[in-house]
DNA sequence: TCCATTTATTTACCTGGGTAAATATTATAC
DNA sequence: GTATAATATTTACCCAGGTAAATAAATGGA
């Protein structure tokens, strides 16, 4: 019984998580899946396209898609590795100057997403999604 | 630090949460907003395209395209009322029948995506979500 | 060596979220 | 009564998720 409703809610969080990050995003010409690669990239370092889509555990195509507009907007170069078939990712100057900024404004925004939530529920909430994703 | 990484966690469970939803609806030829919205219909009768996307909290024109597939695939008829801006929303006879059996299917998706936690834990989620979203 | 299989990426096409602007109708103010 | 404002819906166009199938390159086995 309890478990009724779980999309819903789930579907509601996720439509203001996005919106809320899509905002902070706005100014630099961002959207939140297009951070998500470059957060991903800022961590790692140069990574394939494979690295990238198996850890943010999406398909194949968006990530090609999504790095394609990365691409055009200047904030990756894609070159191809001594293996042909793979194609190696990395950051521009531009987004490596701008990201730690970047950063610490998605912060303040996952801050205001949560903000309903005591210090302990945020981090019961954190714990319980993991625990589902694991 | 405890709101690192929120949006990226929610981002996870929000693809796995539609993907769950999506698989079990499929032998239905349904999606998940498209059951949402039925849902809707089915607990609250008829409905004008405004009550649909105000509770579900999306925005009009997403309510609009949807309905349009929903219309195409005979879950639902749209009528003009007394008032000609509005579009009155209702259930066919097809609808009626096969939504019980549905959401049944649905409950058990929706156990299946929640299987990792335990019950205390299922009611935790649902009400540090309801928080976020209040 | 050569053919079959695997792997990495892309292309085409579907659903579904958003915004901005257009349309049609109703409500309101003067 | 008529012009203006508000409301309901739609249209056009973004971004982002998915699947299925195509392409290209590397790998492996006979």
């Amino acid at each position: 019984m309890n478990s009724n409703k779980t999309f819903h809610e789930v579907h509601q969080i996720a439509r203001l998580s996005s919106k809320v990050a899509n905002d902070c995003l706005k100014e630099y010409g961002l959207y939140h899946a297009q951070w998500s690669i470059l957060y991903c990239l800022m961590k790692n370092g140069q990574m394939i396209q494979t690295d990238i889509w198996r850890y943010l555990n999406v398909e194949a195509p968006t990530v090609t898609r999504t790095l394609t507009r990365l691409e055009e907007s200047g904030w990756v170069v894609r070159k191809h590795g001594r293996d042909k078939r793979e194609r190696l990712v990395e950051l521009t100057d531009k987004a490596k100057e701008l990201l730690p900024e970047i950063e610490k404004n998605v912060q303040r925004a996952e801050k205001r997403l949560l903000e309903k939530l005591t210090e302990t529920e945020q981090l019961q909430l954190i714990n319980l999604l993991k625990k589902i994703n694991s």
